[in-house]
DNA sequence: ATCTTACAATGGACATTGTCTAAGTCAAGC
DNA sequence: GCTTGACTTAGACAATGTCCATTGTAAGAT
């Protein structure tokens, strides 16, 4: 266990056993679970957690920079406990996998002034799709 | 008007009023219209073209190459009738205005095989985000 | 021109994901 | 141990999209 729940106590972040769960669940693995799988996993260890909570939890975990929301396809998004070191995604188009990677190169410099129509750029999402080993040995 | 009636005809597409009017929508500006803004710019023409049918033939569209599906936010999907350039898109991140983009580089040659645990990829999507000139200037 | 038939359109129910609200509950400070 | 404002809850609601049974029709065959 990290020390995430530390510094949300740290911030002033009032500390509840639903809180606590939520967090404990996504301090786990650097998987990338939907609000639901989030849900379920918290109602094993508090069964009484309910939907509304886990949403509004992730959504300020998110607000707090300590997990980010991944959105790789129009189903659910998905939230990545590894919001302190910048990546994209890779996705599996079969069985929609998720892993971060880490490409090389800045894409915001791959785009000149001409493509930009006067926007202040702030952000660039790489989404990588192909199809994982698992599924391909199948 | 383009030829895109013409092709879909040519590949034993059967043509309907319904379809008919949806292709059209399509083939005007390069704007990304929502199923439901398609769907109403289509009633206007044919006042009881149901949903479903236009659900049902923007992904017949997608599927036969002539129209891509953007989803740029958590909102509905979008429909991009530039679908015979490869292209990027730049988001407003207040009003959600969409540009496509043509980005040089390839990101693909800026992910190394190491980050690319065993999948055979097929495809990037990169997404540019920003505030447009019109929202900034407010 | 009419018939035939497979394919398309329709409307409405349903599914998924997420948001909102009013009322009850509780963590943390006094 | 009170008090209080923040938190939680259940369930209604909203937005987007899908599915299905029924009805309609485009286009080839006669």
């Amino acid at each position: 266990m990290s020390d995430l729940l530390e510094r949300l106590r740290g911030r002033g972040w009032r500390m509840t056993a639903q809180r606590r769960v939520v967090a404990e669940v996504l301090d786990g693995d650097h998987v990338h679970l939907t609000a639901d799988e989030v849900h379920a996993r918290a109602a094993e260890r508090l069964p009484e957690i309910s939907r509304a909570t886990v949403y509004n939890t992730l959504g300020e975990l998110v607000s707090l920079g300590e997990i980010l929301e991944v959105s790789t396809d129009r189903r659910a998004k998905r939230y990545d406990p590894n919001a302190h070191r910048p990546h994209h995604h890779l996705v599996c188009a079969r069985c929609g996998a998720i892993r971060d990677v880490h490409p090389t190169g800045n894409p915001l410099s791959d785009l000149p002034d001409s493509e930009r129509f006067g926007f202040a750029i702030s952000d660039v999402e790489v989404t990588y799709r192909g199809v994982c080993p698992n599924c391909a040995g199948a």
